[in-house]
DNA sequence: CACTCCTTTCACGCGCCGTTAACACAATTC
DNA sequence: GAATTGTGTTAACGGCGCGTGAAAGGAGTG
């Protein structure tokens, strides 16, 4: 599950309800000890920062964030027009910002496109709630990170890179396995079935087997 | 100077203002082609495109725009709000974005952002508790320095170059140690390894393994 | 040359994970 | 409904990738 920093407690009401539409967890802390010692297991994916009432905390909190051990959280702020100047003097100390009173969709967008992407011209595989980074290969289902093993991985990647198609076993040893392969072809149906158990049983049917020609994800188009 | 590119024609009236102001240059184009002939010597340093009008071949254009081999530019999508949901199915086309109609002074600490964030010449990296003077060829963990030999600060230094992405040691041999290099490729094992004993026992998670794969600073975002 | 520090290579061992086989079950054909 | 073919499921083997320690080159210094 994603974790969300909210920064202070009075922004919460306004942020928790896109936050839980977007099925992500959150907690309000106040100064930086409070999220030091809240911190879950996974670490925060992002963090919101409301800056209007106290500009410097705001900022302090920012910078801790920044500082820690795993520096892969991003940093959205919250900021009425007359604050905004105020950025421009911090512009490392966040990844983007919201004005504020903000439209809920604006912010769900804007959550949206920082906690899938990372910072930086990446290559990113998505289909549906299925999101893969070649560069760090890392895998996502539902803003959940899934640990696949190597092979599990380059095979979700080929059958990702072109959705709705079939591949027989015999393609996919080739391409996958590399074209001087030489196994049995149940192989890949037993990476397959691991796929869909690491999926998780509500997403296990991404993967579609076509009787006696092979597996495709996602569906057909026009069934 | 840098350099904007604009799409399409209409949007230039509410842009050219801010872009004006900024000091940068900026020229409107309506379509792919003529997008490609006008292109300045130093390449676009960001894209301003306007989805209203013409979605479809908004985004055309922007995918273009990353396709292209100088893959540096940054893209900014003006959209109104009833538009937005259409962004989310094309996450990775843009970095940024603006709600219409939007506030100048908006526009413009967005296009500050993303403008200034990209050419970093900074001749300090940081990366959570780790910082490397490029200069001096010193670096710090938790702010003690850290006692490195040239091999083990030249690996250290392009991995923190581009944190959570993942480098083979084939890649690693030759962007490092250089493209005529002829030896083994567990050298770098044994690289990463004194890297991770000299970080401390503390920090020796900052560089993760990806079997068969290869190494990565940092564990990207979606852990 | 003697000494030290850095780099590279080799060998060993452990643990992961890719592969296979065997069986159960579902689908198709007659 | 039986026979046949195709797929799901599970468990166990075995290879190989990687961490680890040690020791052999190589370069610089006095």
């Amino acid at each position: 599950m994603t974790s969300v920093l909210v920064h202070p407690q009075g922004a919460a009401t306004a942020v928790a309800k896109v936050l839980d539409l977007l099925g992500a967890s959150w907690k309000t802390v106040d100064d930086t000890t409070e999220a030091a010692g809240s911190e879950p297991s996974g670490g925060w994916a992002g963090a919101i920062v409301a800056v209007d009432d106290d500009p410097e905390r705001a900022f302090e909190l920012a910078r801790w964030v920044r500082s820690r051990e795993q520096a892969t959280t991003s940093i959205l702020m919250l900021v009425s027009a007359e604050l905004l100047p105020e950025l421009g003097d911090h512009t490392t100390l966040f990844d983007d910002f919201c004005l504020t009173p903000f439209h809920p969709a604006e912010l769900e967008a804007r959550l949206d496109h920082l906690l899938i992407r990372s910072d930086g011209d990446d290559a990113i595989i998505t289909y549906g709630p299925l999101s893969l980074n070649v560069e760090t290969y890392q895998a996502m289902i539902d803003r959940r990170p899934l640990d696949l093993t190597y092979m599990e991985y380059e095979l979700l990647r080929y059958l990702t890179a072109s959705p709705g198609k079939v591949f027989s076993r015999e393609i996919l040893l080739s391409e996958v396995w590399g074209y001087d392969y030489y196994g049995g072809a149940r192989t890949v149906d037993v990476h397959i079935r691991r796929l869909r158990s690491k999926l998780g049983e509500e997403h296990a049917n991404l993967i579609s087997t076509v009787r006696s020609v092979g597996y495709r994800l996602g569906q057909a188009k026009w069934t």
